[in-house]
DNA sequence: CCCTATGTGTTAATTTTTTAACATTGTGCT
DNA sequence: AGCACAATGTTAAAAAATTAACACATAGGG
């Protein structure tokens, strides 16, 4: 498992946010949290955080700046990867289909030819993929 | 925010092993945690999980089988969109993206196909919001 | 029937998380 | 210099989560 799956509860919210903003300061952690706990509260947790290893901080001006060690991106696919595991029975794509479901959601011309464009990426993948399997096959 | 952001560490592992499975003894959710706490942990946790009304049991034989409330599908979506905020600065297209690329992810030609006509109605809603837009712009 | 295996229920101790209170530090302003 | 402000550091109390230990119930095999 990742390390994500330690996270106490509010670590978790915090780690959330500063993934979200990309770095924050505890003011910045506090006021993007519902039902925050204490600026105080705060300030110990990203200590922990510190800690533990899940986030570093630099000084900016007076006060502290906290960004993630694991990259977003990273990130995001482990968390991802975890979603699909846990609801989508490992298939990505019914991931896709429920994304593209999620009303809310206007996804312009640009971006939808932007995903036609993958799409044939990958069909293509696959009828490379066919031909080295139907070698293997003529290969038995 | 969602019930899933009060879960607790251990709570929330146990409901991702009751959603991964659909459903779920004690024994089956303690086998699915990595580094899972003791059987007695397991259970009460399980029954604290009832009383904060994340989950219900029916017996089974002898044993009791718990699955959750929320659905599936709506547990999901909420977890998605939540993923996408804190991930893909809200848009699910950049996720969808992520799930393309993930590789151990073989898509076959089928699924591509399903996935090009559902982009195919994407557009057509596009080109619908188009002409009542221009509506809109003519009516100002 | 009796024993064992496999369950659950209850309770209390332990550990971790969360919170609050107080101390300290540095900057900028008057 | 002296004050106010906005930070962080430290410590200890309070609350919540986690764990373990023990009690009880029932089915099945010998």
């Amino acid at each position: 498992m990742s390390k994500a799956s330690k996270l106490s509860r509010r670590e978790r919210q915090m780690m959330d946010v500063i993934y979200r903003l990309g770095e924050a300061s505890a003011k910045d952690v506090m006021e993007n949290i519902e039902d925050p706990p204490s600026y105080s509260s705060v300030r110990t947790l990203l200590r922990k955080l510190v800690e533990k290893g899940h986030v570093n901080h630099r000084e900016s001006g007076l006060k502290y700046v906290y960004y993630p060690l694991v990259e977003r991106k990273a990130a995001s696919k482990s968390a991802l990867s975890n979603l699909v595991k846990t609801f989508f029975s490992g298939s990505p794509l019914q991931a896709v289909n429920s994304l593209l479901d999620m009303d809310s959601n206007e996804i312009s011309d640009e971006e939808l030819e932007h995903l036609q464009a993958l799409i044939l990426e990958k069909k293509k993948e696959n009828k490379k993929r066919e031909k080295t399997t139907a070698k293997k096959k003529r290969g038995n």
